[in-house]
DNA sequence: CGCTTTCTTGACGTTAACGTAAGCGTAAGT
DNA sequence: ACTTACGCTTACGTTAACGTCAAGAAAGCG
């Protein structure tokens, strides 16, 4: 049983909010990798027991803000830009409204991302019509 | 004046439906490095008048084919899966079932993009509120 | 003829986000 | 003590779709 309920696993030596490198890879699904680049990147700073990586509970909420990031289509660069825009100055009306810039940035390239994909369907709409109008034909002279 | 009204520019040389790789590269917008990538690729195959290029009319269509099928998110190895497809036998239903599996491949792809793509916006649009709330907060502290 | 432009073929460089492996240390379990 | 398991660093490999030279050929022009 369990006398120190961490997470899921007790790592026995620390107590809450701590986490190993494959922790938090297990639990987001990524590589540790991916995490060793994400710091080697500057966007997590884990710390050290001798040599191993000690996330806390700030790295692992920065690391499901970095794949937020990702999964609206920030390149690990735009992410950093994020982060040192928001540690620079958290309170400060001026980096907010800079970054509601980068956000609306973001939202005008989905957006057009959006706009050509719809393009895109309607290209194999078009496409697959013509396929099934020449199988049509096809059939109608084998038959 | 122009007495053999080619295309924009008469090569002068040769008739109609022939272009040079840069008469291609200017009308869709590529460099010559892409339609050498292309050759190279095995989606186009121009003749050649000594060691120069000669794109056909029918290179010419490809080209869009091939414009539009990246468009669609398609890699060169598919639009070449592709072509090869429908190179082969041209009209045969075994093909063409096989293209329609394919363009069905390419749909659901696209659509589990635009379902991403969505969510991503959902997340922008939240990020975005709690930077607003944040904004006013500040602003009224500030007032 | 010399100059300029446009073409050619290599062939190496680029970017992003990791993958993969080598070689080694450490810690836990049996 | 031995064996796994996990972690570390270093560093090269991968993929796609080109970019960017370099060096040279052919062709039109004055």
């Amino acid at each position: 049983m369990n006398t120190t309920s961490c997470e899921v696993k007790p790592s026995a030596t620390e107590r809450c909010g701590c986490y190993t490198i494959s922790d938090l890879a297990k639990e987001f699904e990524v590589t540790p990798r991916a995490l060793r680049l994400y710091e080697e990147s500057g966007l997590l700073e884990p710390q050290r027991d001798g040599q191993k990586r000690i996330y806390s509970e700030r790295d692992r909420v920065r690391l499901r803000l970095i794949i937020r990031g990702k999964r609206i289509g920030c390149s690990l660069a735009e992410v950093k830009e994020l982060f040192d825009m928001y540690d620079s100055s958290p309170g400060e009306s001026g980096q907010i409204k800079r970054l509601l810039e980068k956000l609306d940035e973001r939202r005008q390239a989905l957006e057009l991302q959006r706009s050509e994909l719809a393009l895109s369907l309607a290209d194999i709409e078009q496409i697959e019509q013509r396929a099934l109008e020449t199988l049509r034909e096809l059939e109608n002279k084998g038959h």
